[in-house]
DNA sequence: GATGAATGAGCGTTCATTCAT
DNA sequence: AATGAATGAACGCTCATTCAT
C-alpha cells in the first residue's frame, strides 16, 4: 500500500469516526483501531488530530467549491434561476452522497472553537458571495426581487444548511431531487400568500 | 446573596465563559474565576459542568416556547400571516437580547455529542411543529401555499437560525425589525422572479 | 437536648455510618444528616472526622477495658481458668452487645493508617499483657501448660478476634455462651487428638 | 524491558507503597515515582488503583492457595495431623516471605469497603471449608475432638491470622519454624491445664 | 516506514473543614 | 449554640502526542 493509499485510509476512517462520535468524542485509538494502523504512524501522516479532522472539512468545503458553478447572466442556454437551480442541485448532491462528511460539516465542525468558526464562516460567506453575486446580476435581469441580496444568500445557506442537516441527522429520506423542488420552489415564491 | 442570586450569578458568568470559549474550551477554573466564587461553590449549585451548559440552554429554549404563540386561524383580529410574523418577531427579539446565549445555542450546543443533538433535534422538531400546525391552518385558508408544510418549517427555521447565526457570530449591525421584515418578505414571495 | 445529649446523638450516628460505610466511605454529609444537625454543628463537637472515629474506637477499647477483670490467683471462689473464662464472656458479651462498633473496630479501624495501626496494635498490646499475666499466673499453679505466654495470649487473642468478626461481618446466629464455651474449650484442649 | 517485566515492576513498587501507606493514603503520584514510570504508564498495565490493589491481594491468595494442599485421611506416611502442620508450615511460610503483601493482606485489606469485604470473606469462608473438611475426616478417625469443626476452622485461622499479623505490623522476630510449633502445639493440647 | 509503549500536562470532581450570620 | 453556604487542596484519570526500536 503506497503513502497516498494510506493516507486515504486513515483519512476514511476518521471521517466515520468523527461521524459516529463528535470531534471530541472521537479518540486517535479509536480511528487507528478502525483503519488497522498503529497510533504512530497516524501521527506520520497527520499533523495532528486537528489538522485531519481540518482536512476533512477542508476536502468538503472544496469538493463543494467545484459543485458551485459561476452563474453567468449571459448565458444564453440556461437562465439565471435554472443556473441557481443546477448549482442547488449540486450542492445537494455533493452533500448527500456523503452523509458522514455533511453530518461533521453541519454539526460536528460547529462551534469547535473559535478559530474553526472563523473558518466555517469563511467558507459561508465566501460561497453567499458567490451566490450574492448572482443574485444581484439577477437583479439587473429583473429576475431576483429588488432587495438586500447579502441577505437573500444568507436566508438561502441557511435553507439549504437546515434541510440538508435535518435530512443526515435524522436519516429523512427525502429524495434528492424532491429537495432541490422543494428550496428552488421555497426560493421562488415564498409560501405565504396574502 | 441569597442562594438564587448567588445561582444566577454562576450561571451568567458560565454562559459568557461558554459564548467565549464553546464547551470544550471553557474550564471550570475560569467559571469559577469569572464568577468570583470557589470551586467547590460551583458545584453546590451545578451538578457538573454538563448540567449547568444543559441549563442554559434548556432556559433559552423555554424563553423561546414563551415567545412563540400558537397561531389562531380564526383570529379576528391579526391574519395568520401577521401572527407568523409576530411569532418571528419575538423570536429575533427573543434571540438578540441575549446574543452570548444564542451563539452558545446556535455553535457551542450543536455537535457536543450524540446526546446533545438528539435534545436540539428535539427542540426544533417541535418548534416547526408548531410552525407547521400553523401552515396547514393557513393552506386550509388558502393563505399558504399548497406544499409540504412540514419542508416549508424546515425550511423557514434554518432561514431564521442562520441569519441570527450570522449576526451573532458576527456581530453584524441588523436591526430587528429589519431582520423581522427580511425574514417575512422572504417567507412571502422568496425572491426569484420568473 | 444538652451539650453531652447532643454529643452522643452524633456519636451514635456516626457509628451507625462508619459501619454501614466504612470510615472512608463515610462522609460528614451523611453523618449529620442522619444525625439531624447541621455540619457546622458537627465540628462543635468533634475536632474532625478522625477524632470521633477514634472516640468511637477509644469508647469500646474503654468499655473492654472495664470489661476484662484482672485474673487473680489467689481468689479461693473461681479459679484461674473459671477466671479466664469470666473474662472471654464479659468480651464476648461487650463486643456483640453492639455489633456495629464491633465492625468499625475489628473491620473498619484496620489499616486506616499507620497512626491508627499504632493505637490498635497498642491496645491488643496491653490486652495480651493482661492475658499473659495472668497465664503465667497459672502457669505458676500448674494450671497452664509450660510455653510461651506471650505466644498464648497472641493466639487467644486472634481466636476471640476471628469468632467475632465472622459473627459480625457476616451475621452468624451463634449464641453468646455458646461462643464463650467453644473458645474456652478450645484454649483448654485444643482440638488435634494423638 | 518487555511488558510483563514493566507489570511486575510496577506491582511490585505499588506493593511497597500500599504496605508503607495503607491503600488510601498511597498516591498514584508516589506509585509511579517510585516505580520510576510515568503516571499514564500505569493506566496502559492498570484500569485503576483499586484494581492493582485487588491484583495484588489475589495474587496473594493465589499463593496461599498453592500454598494449602488438601488433606489426605488415607495418606500413609502422614498423618492427619501432620499434613495441617505441613499446611500450616505452608501458609506461614508464603506469608513471611513476602512481609508487605501479607501486611496489606491482614491490615490494609481489611475494611477498605463492603465489597472487598466479601471478596477477604469469601476467600476466608473457601480457606476455612478446606480445613473444616481434613478436621470432619480428622474427626472419622479419631484425630480430632468432636465438636463443631467449623468452629474449630475460624479459630484456628484467627490464631494464625493474629499471630502473622503481629509478626509483620510489629516486625516481632520469631522464627517460622517456632511459630509453626507454636500454633501446632496450640491447635493440639490448648493451654488450660484443669 | 511502521510500531506501540511511554509520556505528562491538564481537568473535572470530591469532600473535610471553616466561618459569617 | 447552631447553621449551612463557601472554601480550596487534593487526586484519580484521560488521551493526544512522542520516540526508541
Amino acid at each position: 500500500m503506497d503513502k497516498s493509499e494510506r493516507r486515504q485510509q486513515i483519512l476514511q476512517h476518521a471521517r466515520d469516526v468523527f461521524a459516529r462520535r463528535g470531534y471530541h468524542a472521537a479518540k486517535i485509538d479509536e480511528i487507528v483501531a478502525t483503519a488497522g494502523v498503529a497510533r504512530g504512524t497516524f501521527y506520520l501522516y497527520f499533523e495532528d488530530k486537528r489538522a485531519i479532522f481540518e482536512e476533512i472539512v477542508d476536502r468538503t468545503f472544496m469538493r463543494l467549491g467545484l459543485a458551485i458553478v459561476r452563474v453567468d447572466p449571459d448565458n444564453a442556454e440556461r437562465s439565471v434561476a435554472e443556473q441557481i437551480k443546477d448549482n442547488i442541485r449540486n450542492i445537494v448532491h455533493t452533500l448527500l452522497e456523503d452523509p458522514g462528511t455533511t453530518k461533521i460539516l453541519l454539526s460536528d465542525a460547529v462551534g469547535l472553537d473559535p478559530a474553526f468558526d472563523r473558518k466555517l464562516l469563511g467558507f459561508y460567506e465566501e460561497s453567499s458571495k458567490l451566490l450574492e453575486q448572482a443574485l444581484v446580476d439577477g437583479q439587473a435581469l429583473g429576475m431576483v426581487a429588488q432587495g438586500d441580496a447579502h441577505v437573500y444568500a444568507m436566508l438561502t445557506l441557511g435553507a439549504i444548511k437546515e434541510m440538508l442537516y435535518q435530512v443526515v441527522m435524522r436519516g429523512l429520506a427525502y429524495d434528492e431531487e424532491r429537495i432541490v423542488d422543494e428550496l428552488f420552489g421555497f426560493l421562488g415564491a415564498g409560501y405565504l400568500r396574502a
